[in-house]
RNA sequence: GGGAGCAUAGCUCAGUUGGUUCAGAGCGUCUGCCUUACAAGCAGAGGGUCGGGGGUUCGACUCCCUCUGCUCCCACCA
């Protein structure tokens, strides 16, 4: 069958991706092996593959082949996530647009079309990851509102309620006024944002709600909130405002009247020392209001807008409003000055809006004797950070951290399971049947029909701290006696877990509190934070800068193997990745070495009767040694999680040592066959080369596996054990190496002196030259001839070089320009009497001879001998020249 | 404001307890090649006083101090 040049990996990728699905592969069941386990970061639903996938898809693929091709039972989870705030919007923009307002249709209607939304867009991302390769048990394909695993996050509820855990409190929270919801302090992110700095005069009233000629100025960012002061704050030792003790001032505008109180607070030298204080708007106010018993007035609803409590500018959205009576303090004297000011604002991470500190009727969770555990874990190294720098911002986090805010007023996703009397107490149960009971505890009057629950869902977080646990057992969450069932108490805890830094609080942290809680175990022993996908000019790459690329493109313009090596070889753990298409390119490059590297293998008829050349036998065995040095690389690396540079390694092997040197080594002429010997071997080292590369480019290595020796059946590449390092013999390497050095001399040698690569060269060795490896230069550096004599009289029709400390030359009548030689061995005796300079002044230091260990001090001796050995050549050579 | 990290070739990065010519790799660049596996390729070459300064040491890319530049995390100065 004729091949084509060059590698077409459509051609291959779902034909294979298909047939690993028909044999189930992927498919994992505990038994007598040991486990390896690994669950998907869920991806949200309703979403689509971005880079940040690829790579971390790609990461994870590749730890889970390997550990396959280790003989483990590999097992890796995949699933999506409900995504509550995300999901939720996009429904909600979705009806927008087909003329529906959440607001009037029920929470059964809006539901219905959420979960229509979700069959219809959730499972795109899933099979995206088809495409890529990713080896999951697709069997086991979780989400993360199937109803077993709502069941397991409401469980979870009800047991760290009945443990104390968690309650429900009027707090200041972060409120979303584009999502209409409460998000947790590790969704709002802080951004410095460039905005105004108003100093507004506020005057002193007589006491009878009229403004006197006395007034203070206070400084604010947010002057549309004065009509919700409750108070002017002043720090007691500030002597400039003692004046002010037990005056009362006006608010602007509405002419309200509110007291002067003194509190520490108030830095003296920030502003103009007066605080405005508004308890309902700002979260340090709300602090103060608490100390000093202040009221509190919301003029802000839901969605932003100042509500009738404000009396003036009521419905105006808050920045109009801002804007708005910007122009009425001026226009009523009011307005001292305005200066530009930058300032960390608070963003949605879900909606980008601006986060509105708000007083609401909230659901937490106490996190300080969770958080203790789940510090302890990954102290102790039960859980290890990779790389370890992220153990000081988890320590920092943990020892910081707050309780959980972890109602939202959302309707997709699992609902409270919190019951309201008609009297407001309320009771906390998995069901409602259950709840009854409860309820008629307190009032035995208490029907089904009177019991109404809580409106609010759970954070999204709240169900996925449970995955590594749930996606196994959901009956275990919330039932710590519970007996694990078969897969979680085999597959628990799960190996590694690879995902981004940006959700080590999130999520990592919040699962290892969960297994610690539920399973009495970390729910995962190695953590493997990639770094964030940016592009060539180092920025984050989005949807809305447009500079990220479509995965699917990439695939079907370079194929999957291509898209996962250009990922993969720019990848070290915790550092940003700075993706670029050349990268991927060179990934498709790779596929393509491979192929052809196959196609020459594959044109070979053996020649029964041919005996093994030199050059081939010293090429096996060379090979056979390096092959088992570079296994024994691998593993280290992988061991390290080191996994671009294991791959950069076996790309190496591939190129440099298979393609470029062994190959044309063994090599038989046109035409020719090749011996049996050297076929079998190299049949071999190709099939280890293959499984090598199988984690990192799972397509093209099943089909070259396949082309390369019959197969059964259901034998697959994946299935087949990874090639174990040997001992390996490094002094044949090193004189394999030289060998090369030579070669590459003589090459050099032809492009200086524009000799065709075609004419055969005649080669002189003075001294010693490993015999073994002398038909390797014969052979690739096209030697008509190569002879060992004695001496080192060169004469003037060579041209000498040396090989670490054996002198060459080669014969070259007539080429040889002598002044020129002599020039460039002039120059080496230079350098070479330099560097014995400076080794035999080490060496006559008696504080470095002494000092430094036998190891480094007999490495300089063998360097000055070196070193004479080479002027003595150099000399040989120039005194032959003249 | 607090904390962490980074700075090595044109670009992206290795360099594991200070010590074999340890200053490396990949890509890119330059030169010569359509050589019967591969021009998505082959062969060869050039390129860095390891951010600046100081210190410890027989010896520093590696350890310490300092300066400069960048990044990230956390944080309630309105």
């Amino acid at each position: 069958m004729e091949l084509s040049a060059k590698y077409n990996p459509a051609e291959t990728e779902d034909k294979w991706y298909a047939w690993w699905l028909e044999n189930r592969f992927f498919h994992s069941e505990p038994d007598g092996r040991e486990p390896y386990t690994v669950v998907i970061p869920p991806p949200n639903v309703t979403g689509i593959l971005h880079m940040g996938h690829v790579l971390n898809n790609t990461l994870n693929d590749v730890l889970v082949r390997k550990a396959r091709m280790d003989g483990k039972n590999a097992c890796w989870v995949p699933g999506t996530d409900h995504a509550s705030i995300a999901t939720e919007s996009k429904v909600v923009a979705k009806l927008k647009e087909q003329g529906i307002s959440k607001d009037d249709i029920t929470r059964e209607e809006f539901l219905r079309h959420a979960w229509e939304w979700k069959e219809k867009h959730g499972g795109i991302i899933l099979s995206q990851l088809r495409k890529l390769g990713a080896s999951c048990d697709w069997d086991r394909t979780k989400f993360t509102m199937d109803p077993d695993l709502s069941k397991a996050v409401i469980n979870t509820f009800v047991y760290f309620y009945n443990k104390g855990y968690i309650y429900r409190g009027v707090r200041m929270v972060n409120w979303d006024p584009v999502g209409l919801t409460a998000v947790s302090d590790e969704e709002v992110i802080h951004r410095d944002t460039t905005s105004k700095f108003y100093h507004l005069r506020y005057f002193i009233s007589d006491g009878n709600g009229n403004p006197t000629e006395d007034f203070l100025v206070i400084a604010t960012t947010r002057p549309e909130t004065i009509m919700a002061d409750a108070a002017i704050c002043v720090n007691p030792a500030d002597e400039r405002y003692h004046w002010l003790r037990g005056k009362k001032v006006l608010i602007p505008l509405i002419n309200k009247e509110i007291p002067v109180i003194e509190d520490s607070y108030v830095e003296m030298d920030f502003g103009t020392g007066c605080l405005k204080v508004t308890p309902a708007h700002d979260v340090n106010d709300y602090e103060i209001g608490l100390r000093h018993n202040l009221p509190v007035l919301d003029i802000i609803d839901d969605h932003g807008r100042l509500n009738e409590k404000a009396r003036i500018l009521v419905g105006e959205d808050r920045f109009e409003a801002r804007r708005k009576i910007e122009t009425m303090l001026a226009d009523a004297g009011n307005l001292v000055k305005v200066e530009d000011y930058t300032s960390p604002v608070g963003y949605s991470e879900r909606t980008n809006a601006v986060i509105e500190p708000r007083l609401s009727m909230q659901w937490f969770l106490k996190m300080d004797a969770l958080a203790k555990d789940a510090l302890e874990s990954v102290e102790s190294g039960r859980v290890r950070l990779i790389p370890d720098k992220y153990r000081n911002t988890y320590r920092h986090w943990m020892e910081n951290v707050h309780d959980w805010c972890i109602s939202r007023q959302l309707w997709w996703g699992q609902q409270i399971p919190a019951y309201y009397l008609p009297d407001g107490r309320y009771v906390v149960a998995s069901t409602a049947e259950e709840a009854l009971v409860l309820a008629q505890k307190l009032d035995p009057a208490v029907t089904a029909a009177d019991l109404k629950q809580d409106e609010d869902v759970l954070d999204t977080w709240f169900s996925s701290w449970l995955w590594p646990i749930s996606v196994f057992d959901p009956e275990m969450p919330g039932h710590p006696e519970h007996e694990p069932n078969r897969d979680l108490a085999y597959y628990y805890p799960t190996n590694d877990l690879v995902t981004g830094p940006d959700i080590l609080f999130f999520w990592v942290a919040r699962m290892i509190m969960a297994g610690n809680e539920f399973m009495k175990d970390v729910p995962f022993h190695n953590v493997y934070l990639t770094g964030i996908v940016r592009d060539k000019l180092g920025r984050k790459m989005s949807k809305t800068l447009g500079n990220s690329p479509d995965p699917l493109d990439l695939i079907a313009k370079y194929g999957a193997d291509g898209v996962r090596l250009g990922m993969l070889l720019c990848t070290s753990a915790g550092n940003d990745i700075l993706f670029d298409e050349s990268q991927v390119e060179q990934g498709r490059n790779f596929c393509n070495k491979i192929w052809n590297a196959f196609r020459l293998v594959s044109s070979w008829d053996v020649d029964e009767g041919a005996d093994r050349p030199e050059a081939a036998a010293a090429a096996v065995k060379w090979f056979r040694n390096r092959l088992d040095e570079a296994l024994a690389t691998m593993e280290d690396h992988y061991g390290k999680f080191r996994l671009s540079d294991a791959l950069m390694g076996i790309y190496r092997l591939f190129w440099d040592d298979f393609c470029a040197w062994y190959l044309e080594l063994v090599k038989p002429a046109y035409g020719a066959g090749i011996d049996r010997a050297t076929y079998d071997a190299t049949i071999g080292f190709f099939d280890s080369l293959l499984k090598m590369i199988h984690p990192f480019m799972p397509f093209i290595t099943e089909e070259l596996w396949h082309s390369l020796s019959p197969r059964g059946d259901r034998e697959t590449i994946m299935l087949q054990r990874m090639p174990v390092a040997g001992s390996y013999d490094s002094g044949c390497i090193s004189d394999f190496e030289m060998a090369k050095e030579a070669v590459v001399a003589v090459r050099a040698i032809r492009q200086q002196k524009n000799i065709s690569p075609k004419e055969p060269l005649k080669l002189r060795i003075y001294g010693d030259f490993p015999a073994g490896v002398l038909p390797v230069v014969t052979r690739l550096a096209n030697l008509g001839s190569a002879e060992t004599v004695s001496g080192s009289a060169v004469t003037g029709t060579e041209i000498p070089f040396m090989v670490r400390t054996v002198k060459m030359s080669i014969l070259a009548e007539g080429l040889v320009d002598t002044e020129k030689e002599r020039v460039k061995l002039e120059a080496d005796l230079r350098y070479q009497e330099e560097f014995l300079a400076i080794v035999r002044r080490k060496l006559s230091n008696e504080k470095f001879v002494n000092g430094a260990p036998e190891k480094v001090v007999a490495a300089e001796r063998k360097k000055e001998a070196d070193s004479i050995s080479k002027i003595e050549s150099i000399k040989a050579s120039l005194a032959a020249l003249k």
